[in-house]
RNA sequence: GGGCGGUUAGCUCAGUUGGUUAGAGCGCAGCCUUGACAUGGCUGAGGUCACAGGUUCGAGUCCUGUACCGCCCA
């Protein structure tokens, strides 16, 4: 970058934000108790604001949905920061077990082996590796989207102080009767080879069938019995019942006999049960309670045995009837079918849309199979949950995601923690000889046996790994050191927002609520605030398969990290999706470009006479003019908003605010204001000199307000900027802005005539009158506005290209021109030849108007004619009504006496 | 089957506790190479706020129902 006051003529993001960041890293700005903080007594006056940073997965790269929560959440630590409260911004990774190990699992074949091949010890030292090559990956991907995260405390949930908290935390839940072992169907991944929860369980749709089967009665023949219809005969084999709904009188008779499975020759009983519907099918169905949750249920009511009879890659078990021993689940399926075909005991096949779960991490169908997990109990952890968001001690944003927590909450199931993975915390449980079970924080083991005292060497440690979610659940303040009692566990929890997406409420959000209830005593966020997804333009998900993937380090490399900042912040609204298109990058681009330029113009129009240091007190130059009241006024305005928009999580409303502030007002009516006055040799010194510097300080206090959306290049611009005595280094550190004592209440006058150049121009356009003409312009203007109107003389001109300019207190006797009729504002524009045709146009865009203020006037006069209006309508209302009812009939007036 | 959300300009979306003149960006049309910026400036066209009822002095905003779209849970 180059030096003070030269801006380099053309914006490059990328030679920007390389020189701010290489200026950032050489500071601790990140750290809630950075150097660079400008007051850190004050800052201990405040309370701090937290945000662990949800961890990305280790194996990962970076897509834009994290580019959108690094954003998000960016944007209000840095705020945060610059309100001057110690600000933390915790970052980490996640070891990501299933996501992880699937991963490598394909990078061990593609080297030729498999983890099979290499066992357990090498393969975690194959994964340790591929770590180390991988977590820093990701975070430093972070950075160039301008992360501020405190990267000193960089953590991850398989380091030594998330075991700990792990193997703590899970010992305090068996403790409290909260975890416990137990036989459940779990949903079986037969790819994965391990079970997952109901969570990663994804429900789909496709084409199958229904099978109609009969099975004789025992000892009776092909044509007794009942015809069971089932989607999945192939279990048939593990079938240990029958079951008919009780109040079905076509099988009343049946209820209590036996009926024969075939291949197996086994007699099941036919039961009544409830849940079976009548109208599904023949109203009777098989129960397989080892592969099938209903059945499990019907099984558990019923006393039915649940042989198992699918193993663990869903093959049919060896100890099954030939020639089925052994096959593959989806081959057993056609073979059964066809062996029931020839047995004569196949009665119809229909087609069916079934509706099968699949593994959200591979794709396979899951298989519901019988086995002895560990399970956290979820009920008792769940209630103190909804009492957190019932109450408002956590807030859920956007409000209507809490009806969904309540619901998912209210009906929650146990959470099976098992999985048969090798990637990941184990379970710190002990089995000895007799069974019985030890839990134990230390990570050396139990001393011995919990119930017989059988010594440590004899004991076996639990092979299963933890969900990953199980570590992630304690990330709230495993982060901050727990399970010591340490200083940023004192001062970080419980933490003010957890910003994430709201695809993983469930998954994670709801798990560190129940965990950081249940262990921390308080629940571990003040505020949740859920994203949405961002889609491609057309509103698909993106994904590598269907290529229609932004990279944001594309995005970055095109256009800038602010840009892509501004884009997603400009686009996001809480909870919703949104849609980025190349358009609003676009625009985001042309945005920063924008305010590039503008402050190139600011800081080369500074006047000969604008020696020195920059003023300390803002308000010195704002108090000497309308020029600075004005911008006071407007200056406030902005930061009200964009204060009251963040402060709902408004995050597109203030981005819109800022684009406003600096585009509209700032680019295209201060500057251009006051160009007119630091070009005009003949004005006072001081004069220019206040103008240019209430440029200064208004271009100061819009690179803050835009500082946490757009870091880089408004700390770039602040860097070129006079500073004032008592500035930070950074504008990271600097302060947040605040109201102007110079700001104003009243309509400001320049306002007023910015109006009226407004409407000459839409004169002038009407009437095709050439555009860089000088055209002769009287004004007609109350007292007060003649002399703010001779103070502005010269803007106006420019603005409006009209010159001479005659300002009066009336307009002279009708004569050719154009009207223009502004607010309090009268105008005769006098064109030199102007033709026939272009004063009928502009006439019929005066009619226009007149007939738009007829109508309003009418309207407005027939609402305050009505008494029920009048009587009930609040006092400031009618109030409204009345003053427009006296503005308009003023400017019809004006309007008609004009044409 | 249950729950939640959406439907506002050609497109993408804003729209605070109901206040009467519904906004922005992009796109479109016309004009402008004016010494910060053509990644720009100026002006303009374009909306019966999905539909049908209701509450109210007043409804894009609140209530009921309908249609369509999407998501979640089973």
């Amino acid at each position: 970058m180059t030096a003070a006051h030269e801006l380099g003529p053309s914006y490059s993001a990328a030679e920007v934000e390389r020189s701010v960041a290489a200026r950032w890293a050489a500071t601790d700005y990140g750290s809630p108790d950075g150097r660079e903080t400008r007051d850190a007594e004050g800052r201990e006056s405040l309370p701090p604001f937290t945000i662990i940073m949800p961890p990305p997965n280790v194996t990962g790269g970076l897509h834009v949905g994290h580019a959108l929560f690094v954003t998000l959440e960016d944007l209000m630590v840095r705020r945060a920061r610059m309100q001057g409260r110690a600000a933390l911004w915790l970052p980490g990774v996640d070891h990501a077990s299933i996501a992880a190990q699937y991963v490598l699992d394909r990078i061990v074949e593609k080297e030729g082996s498999s983890r099979a091949d290499l066992g357990r010890a090498r393969y975690l030292e194959r994964m340790h590796r591929f770590m180390d090559e991988t977590r820093n990956t990701i975070l430093a991907q972070f950075q160039r989207l301008g992360a501020s995260a405190d990267w000193s405390r960089t953590r991850f949930t398989m380091d030594e102080v998330s075991s700990r908290a792990v193997r703590t935390a899970f010992a305090t839940l068996y403790e409290r009767g909260l975890a416990y072992r137990g036989e459940a169907l779990v949903n079986w991944c037969p790819g994965c080879k391990t079970s997952v929860s109901d969570l990663e369980s994804v429900a789909t749709e496709e084409q199958g069938s229904i099978w109609e089967i009969r099975y004789p009665l025992e000892g009776g023949d092909a044509t007794s019995g009942v015809v069971v219809a089932t989607t999945r005969p192939e279990t048939l084999l593990g079938d240990t019942g029958v079951a008919v709904h009780p109040d079905d009188p076509r099988y009343t008779a049946l209820v209590g006999k036996r009926v024969m499975v075939p291949f197996v020759n086994r007699a099941v009983p036919v039961v009544a049960d409830a849940f079976v519907e009548m109208g599904f099918g023949t109203g009777a169905v098989k129960v397989t309670p080892a592969h099938d949750p209903n059945d499990r249920e019907v099984g558990l009511r019923h006393n039915l045995p649940a042989p198992t009879i699918l193993d663990e890659s869903a093959r049919i078990v060896a100890d099954a009837p030939a020639p089925f021993a052994g096959m593959d689940r989806f081959k057993a399926r056609k073979a059964i079918v066809a062996a029931l075909e020839e047995l004569g005991l196949l009665v119809s096949v229909k087609p069916h849309t079934a509706n099968p779960a699949r593994c959200q991490r591979s794709n396979d169908i899951l298989e519901p199979r019988l086995r002895t997990q560990w399970f956290i109990r979820a009920k008792p952890l769940a209630e103190k949950a909804l009492a957190a968001t019932r109450s408002g001690a956590t807030q859920i944003v956007p409000a209507h995601f809490e009806k969904t927590w309540e619901h998912w909450l209210t009906d929650i199931r146990d959470w099976n923690v098992s999985r048969q993975l090798w990637w990941g915390h184990r379970i710190p449980a002990w089995y000895c000889a007799d069974g019985h079970i030890t839990v134990t924080d230390r990570e050396e083991g139990p001393v011995g046996c919990g119930t017989c005292g059988a010594e440590s060497n004899t004991l076996q440690q639990e092979s299963d790994i933890f969900d990953t979610w199980f570590s992630s659940g304690l990330w709230p303040f495993s982060t901050l050191g727990w399970p010591d009692k340490t200083p940023d566990l004192a001062r970080y929890y419980p933490s003010q927002v957890m910003e994430t997406g709201h695809d993983i409420l469930f998954f994670w959000v709801a798990r560190m609520m129940m965990l950081g209830i249940e262990l921390m005593g308080t629940p571990p966020f003040e505020t949740i605030y859920l994203h949405g997804m961002v889609r491609d333009p057309e509103g698909e998900k993106m994904s590598k398969t269907k290529g229609n993937v932004v990279d944001p380090l594309s995005v970055i490399d095109e256009i800038g990290a602010d840009a892509l900042r501004f884009a997603l912040v400009s686009g996001t609204a809480p909870g919703a999706d949104q849609r980025l298109a190349p358009e609003k990058l676009e625009n985001a681009r042309n945005f920063m470009n924008k305010l590039w330029n503008a402050a190139r113009y600011v800081l080369g129009a500074r006047p000969a006479e604008a020696t020195g240091d920059r003023p300390s007190a803002t308000d010195a130059h704002m108090a000497a003019g309308e020029f600075g009241t004005w911008m006071a006024t407007r200056l406030s305005a902005a930061v009200d908003d964009v204060d009251r928009a963040l402060g709902q999580y408004g995050f597109s409303e203030a981005s819109q605010r800022i684009y406003d502030a600096i585009w509209a007002e700032y680019c295209d009516q201060a500057i251009e204001i006051a160009k007119v006055t630091l070009a005009d040799e003949t004005r006072p010194a001081g004069e220019r000199t206040a103008v240019w510097w209430t440029l200064v300080d208004a271009l100061d206090d819009l690179l803050r307000l835009l500082h946490p959306i757009a870091p880089f290049i408004t700390e770039g611009i602040w860097e070129a900027l006079p500073r004032r005595a008592g500035d930070p280094g950074l504008l990271a550190t600097a302060a947040w802005p605040a109201r102007h004592a110079a700001s104003s209440t009243a309509a400001s006058s320049i306002d007023l005539w910015l109006d009226l150049v407004r409407e000459v121009r839409a004169a002038r356009t009407t009437a095709k009158l050439p555009a860089g003409a000088w055209i002769p312009l009287t004004v007609a203007a109350p007292p007060k506005l003649v002399t703010s109107g001779e103070g502005l003389r010269s803007a106006i001109e420019r603005l409006a290209r009209v010159r001479p300019l005659t300002i009066q207190a009336a307009l002279p006797a009708a004569g050719e021109g154009l009207l223009v009729v502004a607010g309090a504002l009268t105008a005769r524009l006098e064109p030199p030849q102007a033709d026939a045709a272009a004063l009928d146009a502009d006439r019929a865009r005066r009619g226009r108007d007149l007939v738009a203020a007829q109508a309003q006037l009418a309207a407005a006069e027939g609402r305050l004619a009505d008494p029920s209006f009048t009587g009930k309508a609040p006092a400031a209302v009618v109030a409204g009504a009345e003053r427009r009812v006296a503005e308009l009939r003023d400017e019809i007036a004006r309007l008609e006496r004009g044409s």
